[in-house]
DNA sequence: GAGTAAGCGAGACGGTACGTCGTGTCTTATC
DNA sequence: GATAAGACACGACGTACCGTCTCGCTTACTC
């Protein structure tokens, strides 16, 4: 997806923009969000401010492309390397061991610290701005929710979930614990805990037997 | 539970505290978080900023404790009224209609309009800020997961929960779906999509005979 | 005498230097210097505080240079008219009228209300701020002075002026007077005050014909 | 003079009174008029800032009284060393030599670091608000004033100084040079320099002899 | 010698201005 | 002709003092 520089001005362009974003990534670790002013990543990056202005709207906007761009990088890298598909389930049969997988990959992903920060960042500016939040749900969760139910689809084409099952919300059961404990730092990210949560579920907290005293599904 | 006053708070001004809470909270909803100014505040308080930076750190200190106010408050005038324990899971004995019950309440809290917008703004500022994201969960989240988790663990007992399944991250299960939706306005937010959340976290996705295909719980 | 820009005022805004001037002696004329602040400057001016602090350290400072800019500007309006050397002493040959001449026009200056209100203002800073007090002196007193005495070797010369006598002090001895009556309002400032002023110091306040009981000069 | 304690004054604290009196002078020597606040004399005396503004109208008035208070209790001191009249002139018969001890007298209070920033603190808070400066004039200086001229009108008397002379514009022609030098720390303030202002006011700093080319007495 | 009114210390209060910072726009000098 | 450098208008920040206002506590007059 690279386009090849057909000017001097299209190629200086390319390096300012490659320059700011790792500024804003790297001033967001390094100092953390809050405090990242759009005047820093300028004179990181060796760039007027006016640049920046001119190409994005807000400082948000700015990490947001940013973040993407090195999703992009890293899943080159990946590609590459030949790994499986980031950020999906892989489909070996085995639905259980395939979400298993999935969500024990997720919770690494989340624990890399090049992208804890600005992914926290954007979370907390989507929660308020909600012109960010949609494209941020849009850009980066929502492909890959897209790509995740299509693993539960097949799932429920084998039998392995029931027909009646929305597969977004099942996804949601999977994910969202796993993003609240990752938002809120609100309990550790294992994959003993990711394991769990597969557990729980596929097959509910209640009995399986079926005979015990839960009763009146909707 | 009210907040006793110290010896340090001997001279505060209540008159001051309270005005302080209500222009944060109608500001907030008025205009938003991130243009409400601590300056909005004293000026719609009708008191100084000094008064304000006194006694708390920060603007989202004061949302906070402003939220946590109108929490008590509330709680006051549904205690006078006999209502059922807010922001718990009643107890007849079916679980599945305890459950349907509490998540169909709190959805409904999670939609009412004086309770959104500060509720998100402190969620957004608590990701960046860890010392406050501590306390807004500390002060606000754990003492109703600790409620939750009680009445999971009385169903424990009578056999309608798995005796090895982890209340707190069934309680994830259950509640974190509903959390994110909220947050992120990724999705509608109503009583079947919380029955939903109960039918699934109870029972899993996974057909309920336990003969299909899934396999290898850990 | 243009102050000329260097290479640091490059990009200095020349509206923005007149307005805020011109609005800084409006204001001290119209509400006193003490309830004068930084902020109505800028707001009078069209100006942002921030243009004030980059440029100028103290509100004093800004007073200080907006006072010698209208000097320089009557300066030159008087150039243009070709009037008398303004804050010197003219040179007739005839030293008490010329004494008498340039303090009568030194009063009708500090009389004139466009001055009287900063330059008041300018002193009392310079007071109590040694740095400040330097520059008032320096910028504003001394130049006046250095012509003056000039005047008064002229006249050393033409032996209408002892020859022991210092220059300075005898300058010291006709303005000071005057400075203090105007600093202080001890007194009616008038022709006739300053005419006494020159008689006095000429002739001194003993009787002239050196026979009278003064004696032992040092 | 000690101040009388009047009905209004029945309840008044002495011993805070003492103690404000000394904290702002204090306070002005160390770290300079301007600097010193309300708050800080109050600290500093280990009185309630109340207490201050029952008594004193503005930080200015406080100064002023402390002042006038310390140089009551020097004057009692010399009164009982016997000394003389201070700030005072002489009467020995020999005006010249009376005015070159007063003015030395005068040159060496001056220099006195007690007394210095007060003195000019005043003077300059005199120089910008009416009310202080008459104040300042009326309680401070127009008492000396009054003492000196009386010495001149006797001089005058026993024909040291010539009849039609205004003993309070002599007097200004030998005060104002002295207190000008002090306020704007325009020049060397010594024995020497109060000997030649004598000199120079006594007789003039034309040539004595009458007959040079100086002309036109008013 | 008890009662009471004031003055007192402490310090929170509603304000005003401060000087700094960051924003997004506009200007200038350079290459 | 585009760009870095940065001045600009604006507006919020958090701080410092202002002068006022409770608070209890002490003190010193009155009855």
């Amino acid at each position: 997806m690279a386009r090849k520089s057909t000017s001097d001005e299209a190629h200086r362009s390319r390096r300012s923009r490659r320059a700011i974003y790792e500024a804003a990534l790297a001033l967001v670790r390094e100092i953390g969000y809050p405090r990242t002013t759009i005047e820093d990543i300028a004179v990181r990056a060796g760039v007027g401010k006016q640049t920046i202005h001119r190409w994005w709207p807000s400082k948000a906007d700015v990490l947001l492309e940013a973040f993407l761009d090195l999703g992009d990088r890293t899943a080159q890298g990946a590609d590459a390397d030949g790994g499986p598909d980031p950020g999906g389930i892989p489909d070996t049969g085995d639905l259980a061991a395939d979400l298993r997988a999935a969500l024990r990959a997720t919770a690494d992903e989340l624990l890399d610290p090049r992208i804890a920060a600005p992914a926290r960042a954007l979370a907390a500016e989507g929660l308020v701005n909600e012109r960010l939040g949609r494209e941020y749900v849009a850009k980066l969760l929502e492909p890959r929710l897209a790509r995740c139910a299509r693993r539960l689809r097949s799932a429920q084409e084998s039998g392995q979930v029931r027909r009646e099952v929305d597969p977004r919300i099942a996804l949601e059961l999977l994910l969202s614990p796993l993003a609240q404990r990752w938002l809120r730092s609100s309990g550790p990210i294992t994959h003993e805990y990711t394991d769990t949560l597969v557990d729980y579920a596929l097959h509910g907290i209640a009995p399986r037997d079926g005979h015990g005293h839960v009763t009146g599904t909707t």
